[in-house]
RNA sequence: GGGCAGGUACCCAAGUGGUCAACGGGGGCAGACUGUAAAUCUGCUGCCAUCGGCUUCCAAGGUUCGAACCCUUGCCUGCCCA
């Protein structure tokens, strides 16, 4: 428990941090960890309305890695019971409460993603639902009477929401107060979150201090920008890369993102040096980060198949090895036996990498269809087969087809 | 409980009886350009279809030859008053 055992944690646990409330607090936290032998516990609270975990999610994960690996007591808090109340952010429509049993699948599919990152024996996994439902209504409204509707309108989207004279509603102030309050259920020593949490995360701190607990020390994490460069990664913005993408879905996102961008994500999603990665040309250093992450949520082989995948599909603008549609043709798919022909447009459609045939007659239009390498500009195209023969069909610039016809 | 303002395509937003599938912006998609990109420029962006047709403007009714636009009721949102 030397000044540098207390100085080699300080530097793992503050590199990539926005902000951290108090960091003399945290120093102290730390030291008499170290002395009593005893770790920290560590809060992560996710919301089980999303379960669809992507990158923007990890930044918090890999900063759990980072304290459990330092031998301190990760706590990943589920929230289902504020998630079954649901939360109604979404102005005019009120989302559906989940059912338990939906917050259970989810459960699932948070443990199944974290456990990529967190070692499973190591990491508490709770609920709110264990002190929150049985929590009798005077305990609820202590909770309360610790907190004001003026330092609650002091949040910022809820002030801005009141501002813009957008609906907020009651249960909504309840949200912050119900996350401090599992803070002093748990008897937290620190919390992350994402800096948008800030607010959540400081509530925390006053409930545990009106429960005559040690504040919780707060850090917070930036957001990670999604895809787009600009905005928080968000499934509403339609910019993520979720883990469950396939590798080579993966791959390709990583791999279209600006170069700034791409620093971002070293910086936040790796524990590669910075100025090492500046050394390199922007398209190599961008394929290591795509592998890199691809290799941390699908292993080595799905990492090599992307790229591997990648460098056909992009650079040299092959046909890739696995097609993202492959159709085979029957004579019976035909109307007229004698004439084994279709037109492109109803070929694209049954590929069903496409919406509409509107869609498909748009892309032929504006010359984003290719079959064996040749533009297809008429709409009116037909597409003639035989048995044993095959086409390969690019749809836009990243959809591939085969299609095959075979002799019955 | 009363008054006022509003609810238009993925989002924002114009339209206020026929010329509206509905201006504009964002987003998305495609083409050019490139280092896969990003930025930039250009085009497309309800559905089906060859002309042309069909279903849309919170919901349900109604007025009208004709309604996103007028009326009624309902639902939702914001503000003010109680």
């Amino acid at each position: 428990m030397s000044i540098s055992e207390l100085d080699r944690q300080l530097e793992l646990i503050l590199r990539g941090t926005v902000e951290v409330i108090q960091l003399d607090e945290l120093k102290a936290k730390l030291a008499e960890s170290l002395k009593e032998q005893r770790p920290l516990k560590i809060k992560a609270g996710f919301d089980p309305t999303a379960p669809d975990l992507h990158l923007g999610h990890t930044v918090l994960i890999q900063k759990l890695k980072h304290f459990q690996d330092l031998g301190h007591q990760v706590i990943f808090l589920i929230g289902d019971f504020t998630g079954m109340i649901g939360d109604p952010s979404g102005v005019s429509e009120t989302r559906k409460a989940l059912t338990k049993e939906q917050v259970l699948a989810n459960a699932k599919t948070y443990e199944q993603q974290i456990f990529k990152t967190l070692d499973p024996d190591k990491t508490r996994i709770e609920f709110n639902s264990r002190w929150m439902s049985a929590m009798p209504t005077e305990t609820m409204v202590d909770i309360c009477s610790h907190y004001s509707v003026a330092r609650m309108l002091e949040r910022d989207d809820f002030s801005k929401r009141y501002r813009d004279q957008k609906p907020i509603s009651i249960h909504e102030f309840l949200y912050p107060l119900v996350q401090g309050y599992d803070s002093v259920a748990l008897e937290a020593d620190v919390e992350l979150g994402g800096t948008d949490q800030k607010f959540n995360l400081l509530v925390g701190r006053d409930l545990q201090r009106a429960y005559a607990q040690k504040p919780q020390v707060v850090l917070t994490m930036p957001l990670l920008e999604g895809t787009d460069g600009v905005r928080k990664m968000s499934k509403s913005f339609g910019n993520v890369i979720a883990l469950e993408d396939k590798p080579s879905d993966m791959f390709g996102k990583l791999m279209s993102i600006s170069d700034d961008l791409m620093m971002r994500y070293y910086e936040l999603l790796t524990v590669t040096n910075l100025e090492d990665v500046k050394q390199q040309h922007p398209m190599e250093a961008k394929k290591t980060l795509a592998e890199k992450i691809v290799r941390q949520y699908h292993g080595d082989d799905g990492a090599e198949e992307a790229k591997a995948d990648f460098q056909q599909r992009f650079q040299k603008r092959d046909f890739p090895d696995e097609p993202d549609a492959h159709l085979v043709f029957k004579v019976t798919d035909f109307e007229n036996p004698q004439d084994l022909s279709m037109s492109i447009v109803d070929v694209l459609m049954r590929t069903g990498l496409l919406p509409s045939k509107g869609e498909a007659r748009r892309l032929i239009t504006q010359q984003a269809i290719q079959m064996d390498g040749e533009k297809l500009t008429d709409i009116n195209e037909m597409i003639h087969f035989e048995p044993g023969r095959r086409f390969s069909l690019k749809v836009g610039k990243r959809k591939f087809a085969l299609l095959e016809m075979v002799a019955e």
